[in-house]
Formats: structure tokens, C-alpha cells, sequence
DNA sequence: GATTTTTGCTTAATCGTTTAATTTAAAATT
DNA sequence: AATTTTAAATTAAACGATTAAGCAAAAATC
């Protein structure tokens, strides 16, 4: 790699100090009253050795990187692929830079990911915490690290946050259900404590209570690692035997992708034999024969949220902010 | 941020040197004969300071950041989401870092997204280069920093590269509708002078001219820019009047999907009034009413591929690596 | 016992910036 | 003419690690 060339070439090739050449390169020839003839020079050697400044060595200098470390569950799944694209153009409008990872749900990997970032020095993350990560994360605000947390939160633990009323996404899709006339309703969610998946279980739990139709509550859950065969056994479950269900709910979108596989192995008439409401939005579900009713989730406020939240912290905020975003209930056909 | 603490921390703790430190955290305390009983206070002060080191410090001191820079077209597309992740995953294994940018296919977007990564001193490049950008990339060569080109590469610049053999994959794709009786096939395109457009189009064509179909050759080439509006008026030309086709090749997934947009509008029999063959895997592509036949790519061979072909450059091999894959045709319903 | 070798450690330069402190010279003020 | 102010530059420390070179004391060799 010929070398690059630094702050000290253009010096020594105007003869000044580099010093001034930094001024100049930063804008500040008016501050630091840099001569006018000199900057013009710093200006020209500068172009012609295509200066390019080493932001390692600002780093370093300054104590701030200006990169933010994303953490997600997954970047392959574009629900977490779409967050980053909106996170990145935000980050990148106020010069910053994103390095991400991706936590497979797993706490471990996330925290190998949380230090290696730690260690790269981002002024700050977005983490998508996977489950049993409060302590890790409690860690990172007792270390001062700005942080915002999207999609989930604990509650043991105050942190920013920016995520989406679960609670109310689901009642109000549950409650949907109940006026198309459905009352057996079943739903599919994630073996998880994660407090997204909590709301998302009590709001259909509510729903179904408070019309009176808690003794038709009929809830599967699937393990994030098996979530194809799982889902499977549980649509099985579901629809057969005397107390089959008419209308589904599924908790996620890798769910219901999973359950549309099921359905269409089972050769399921949609609406007729069952209803179907998924999470988040997705091509495959406009396909589907029976397009998909479902809950869509503001996935660009999601991402410009945690990020403006994120670099206020960086800029020295100290207030905590809970961001909470109303979803949308999109109508089709797969209710009837 | 309370401050993190450094090698020095710690040689101040054991009344050492920071080198002695900086050899321990190191694993050189053979080579560098440091004594057994300073070793273990060294290692102790460090667990006990929960030391983590400066990767920004050591980076700029030894000139590489173990960092490798990603610029895809979006990262919200799924195939790019899912390259992104093989990436990342062998990227991890070796200890390297990823950051990422998406150039929206954008020459001037791809330009400063190279110039903020090579200011963070990316150790390499994996690229999927827009369209016109053959001189930056040229560019990255002359300044000797390690790069792949993935997806794409340009004829006009000898660089390593991981590509589908995209001739091949369209070829195949043709002869299947063929030997299935097709004669009236086109195709819808992307406006595009890259590479591997310019073979996916080679391919349909030679396919067709071998099949003395040469005069039935019918390509609609659509803008990046207005992809959903330009494919539902090439589909509306290609499927009226009486040189209707009979069958589609689309050559990209997002074209793909755009297609079936139209093909849904316009209530098209699929297959009877037209076969469809798409471009990359997709749940939409399983869940659409008649199965769609497509190519499917090798995504975790290529990422894979590309990230072993850029650390091999790192790592100083000086030959030029050119790996070019096989699709795989997918045969489902779209086609009869 | 003198010399050489080995062991175990320290010193200090370096990577490329930033920036507070200082210096020098010229201009303005008295 | 002496003093103060302003302008335009330099110097050098700092960020946190790595590492070549050097040095002293202990151990081994003769």
C-alpha cells in the first residue's frame, strides 16, 4: 500500500506546521487566523496529493469515533434489514458511520458483539437486545456508553428506548377478529421473556378477556431456533380436534412466513377454514392467495427515532427517552 | 463516560512498564521472557480493571484495523441482507469487523461511501460496484488497497472478483422454457451497462438465437430509479397485441417482484398465459398462487468466496482471483 | 574470578491527528 | 520611542497502543 499521505506531507511540502495544515483541512483558517496566501497553498498541496484526513488518528485524539454499532437479531431478515437501511442514512445525514452485528437471539454472540464494538470505540449503540441481556446491558449504562435499545426493552432496567405498542398492535388486531365475527382464535408467538413478546401475547390475552372469550385462549410457542418445525407442530395442534380454531394470529414475521408454509402444506382455505393476521409487512404476504391481513409497523420512524434519540445522548443528554409507536392494522382478504 | 482504562492503568497497578503490560495482554510473555510471578499480576490488575483494549490506538500504531468495508446496492434488499450476513459471519471468524454502506446503485453515493471507509482505514473492500464507477474502483487498485468486486465486475479493470456466471444462468434458464415449448419468451431488464446485466441479457439472447427464436426476441429494459412503474408498462407492451409473449424471464428478484405486482393487476393465468422465471431465491416467489420456476443463486458460496478472496489479499497473495458460480434452476409451477 | 550469556525489565519512538501554550514579528496606540 | 495589541505562525504534548533497542542483574561458562 504506497503510503498515504498524512497532515505532515502537505506541511512539509508548504513548509508550515502541520498544525496549521490541520486548521485549514478543519475550516478554522478564520478562529486561527491562518494567513490567506498560506491557506491557498495548504488548499492546493492539499488537492494535489489528494489529502484524505485519517479518521483512526482523529479517533483516537479526540475520544470519539463518530460510528455507532447496531446490533441486530438477524440482518438477513428485512424487517432488521430495512431498520439498518434507515438507520444508516440517518447516521450517515449526521456524519456518522454504522457497524453492525448480528446476535442470532443469542446472548452470548451479543456479547462478544458489545465488546468488540466497545473496543472499536463507538460513541454509541442500537441494540436490539436479545433475551437474558439485561445485565449486559445495565453494564454499558453503568460504563456511560450512550444506548438506545429498539424493538424491546427490560423493564428492570431504564434505558432509552424506541419501540412499537406491542400491546396495542395485537389488541387491536385481536379485536378485529372479534368484530369479523371469529371467536375461536389461536395465536403463534416465541418461547420468549423479551417484553415485545409479552405485549404481544397480553394484548391478545386481553382482547380475548374482554370479550369474554378467555376460555378460548389458545396460545403455542415456538423456539426461535426451530421455528420452522415448531410452527409446524403447533399449526397441527391448532387446527385439528374438536376445538381447531378459526382465526390465527402470529407474533412475528418469520412466524407467520412459517405458518404460511404450514397452511399451504395443509392445504388450508383462507379465510374460510382460518383466518390469518401477520407481523410486519412482507412481499410474500401480498402473494399469498388470500393477501394477508397484518400488522404493519412504522419500521422508518423505528429507525430515525433510535437514531435521533442515540445522538442526543451522544451529544450529552441526559434525560431518558421512551419512544412508543402506533402500528397499523392493513385490511385484506385473509379475514374475510 | 467514566474512563476506560488503558495498559497503563495497569503497569502503574503492578509497578511495571506498559510494554511488559502490552506483551502479557498479548500472549508474548514466552517470546518476551516476562517473569512468571509479574504475569500473573499483570493478568490479575487487568481482569480486575476489566481492561479491554484500544482497538482505535492499536489500529493506528500497527496501520491495520481488522475492519473490512461492504458497499452493496441496499442492504434492504434481501439479497444483499442475506450476502451481508455470510459476510459478516466469516468475516467474525477471522476477527475482522464489518461496515457497511448501501450506494443505492449510485455512482456518486458509492464515491463517498468509499472515501468515509478508506478514511477509517477500512483493511479491505468487498464491493458491489454501481454502474459507471469502474474508475473508482481503478482507482482503489492504484492506491494498493485490497478489494473484491461481488455480484459485478467491469471488463475494462482487472480486479478479484465473485460473480454468478450469469450467462450461463439465463442460458439455462431459456432452454428450459424451450424445451417446454415456449417460442414467443422476453425478458424485462434493468437499464444497466454493468456486466452482469449485460450477461443476463447475452444469455436470453444467444439462448434464443440457438434456437432460431431470434426473431422473437423481445427485451424491456427498466430504470432503477422507477423500477415499479417502468416493469408494469414493459408488461403492459410485452403481454397485448398480437406478438404477445408467452413467457417471462425477469432478471433480477426485485424485478421479479415487481412483475408479479403487474401480473396480479392484470390477472394473468400463470402459467397458461404466462410462465414466469425469476431471479433469486424469495418467500414471495413460493407463496405466489402458481410456484415460481427461478434461478436461484449461491449466496452463501459467494459471500463466503468473496471474503476469502479479500483476506487472502490482505493477507499479501499478489494473483489476481477471478470465481465466477453456478445458479441452480428451481423448477416449480410458473412454467408448466 | 573474570567473562559471557541469559533473564527480565525499561526507555522511548512511533502511528496521524488535535489543540493549548508559546513565540515572533508587525501594527497600533500612547 | 516605548509600550501594547494583533496577527500569524510554531512547539510540543496528548490520545493508547506496539515494539525495537538498550540496560542491569543474575546465572552460566571458562
Amino acid at each position: 500500500m504506497s503510503k498515504r499521505t498524512s497532515l505532515k506531507d502537505i506541511a512539509e511540502k508548504v513548509k508550515v506546521s502541520t498544525a496549521l495544515v490541520s486548521y485549514v483541512m478543519n475550516g478554522q483558517e478564520k478562529e486561527k487566523r491562518v494567513g490567506k496566501e498560506v491557506v491557498k497553498k495548504i488548499r492546493d498541496a492539499a488537492a494535489e496529493l489528494n489529502y484524505q484526513p485519517n479518521q483512526i488518528a482523529r479517533s483516537l485524539r479526540k475520544g470519539s469515533t463518530k460510528t455507532l454499532g447496531l446490533i441486530v437479531a438477524d440482518i438477513a431478515n428485512p424487517f432488521f434489514g430495512n431498520i439498518a437501511r434507515v438507520i444508516e442514512d440517518e447516521a450517515s445525514k449526521q456524519g456518522y458511520t454504522v457497524i453492525f452485528g448480528s446476535s442470532d437471539e443469542d446472548s452470548g454472540k451479543m456479547g462478544s458483539l458489545v465488546d468488540i464494538l466497545i473496543n472499536r470505540q463507538v460513541d454509541g449503540f442500537i441494540i436490539v437486545p436479545a433475551e437474558g441481556t439485561d445485565l449486559q446491558i445495565k453494564a454499558l449504562q453503568e460504563k456511560k456508553i450512550p444506548l438506545v435499545l429498539t424493538d424491546r426493552y427490560f423493564r428492570e432496567v431504564t434505558t432509552n428506548y424506541v419501540v412499537l405498542d406491542n400491546f396495542g398492535a395485537t389488541y387491536d388486531a385481536i379485536s378485529h377478529l372479534i368484530e369479523k365475527g371469529f371467536k375461536k382464535i389461536g395465536m403463534i408467538a416465541y418461547k420468549s421473556a423479551l417484553i415485545h413478546m409479552q405485549e404481544r401475547v397480553r394484548g391478545y390475552v386481553e382482547a380475548m378477556n374482554a370479550n369474554n372469550l378467555g376460555n378460548e385462549i389458545r396460545i403455542e410457542e415456538v423456539r426461535y431456533n426451530h421455528k420452522r418445525s415448531d410452527t409446524e407442530k403447533a399449526m397441527n395442534k391448532l387446527v385439528a380436534g374438536d376445538k381447531k380454531i378459526s382465526a390465527i394470529l402470529f407474533a412475528t414475521n418469520t412466524l407467520t412466513i412459517s405458518g404460511l408454509y404450514c397452511v399451504k402444506k395443509l392445504s388450508l382455505k383462507i379465510p374460510e377454514e382460518l383466518a390469518i393476521i401477520g407481523f410486519d409487512g412482507n412481499e410474500a404476504f401480498d402473494f399469498f392467495y388470500s393477501p394477508l391481513t397484518y400488522i404493519e409497523q412504522p419500521i422508518e420512524e423505528m429507525g430515525k427515532e433510535s437514531v435521533r434519540v442515540l445522538l442526543d445522548q451522544i451529544q450529552g443528554s441526559t434525560k431518558t427517552i421512551h419512544v412508543e409507536l402506533r402500528h397499523q392494522l392493513i385490511q385484506r382478504e385473509s379475514c374475510g
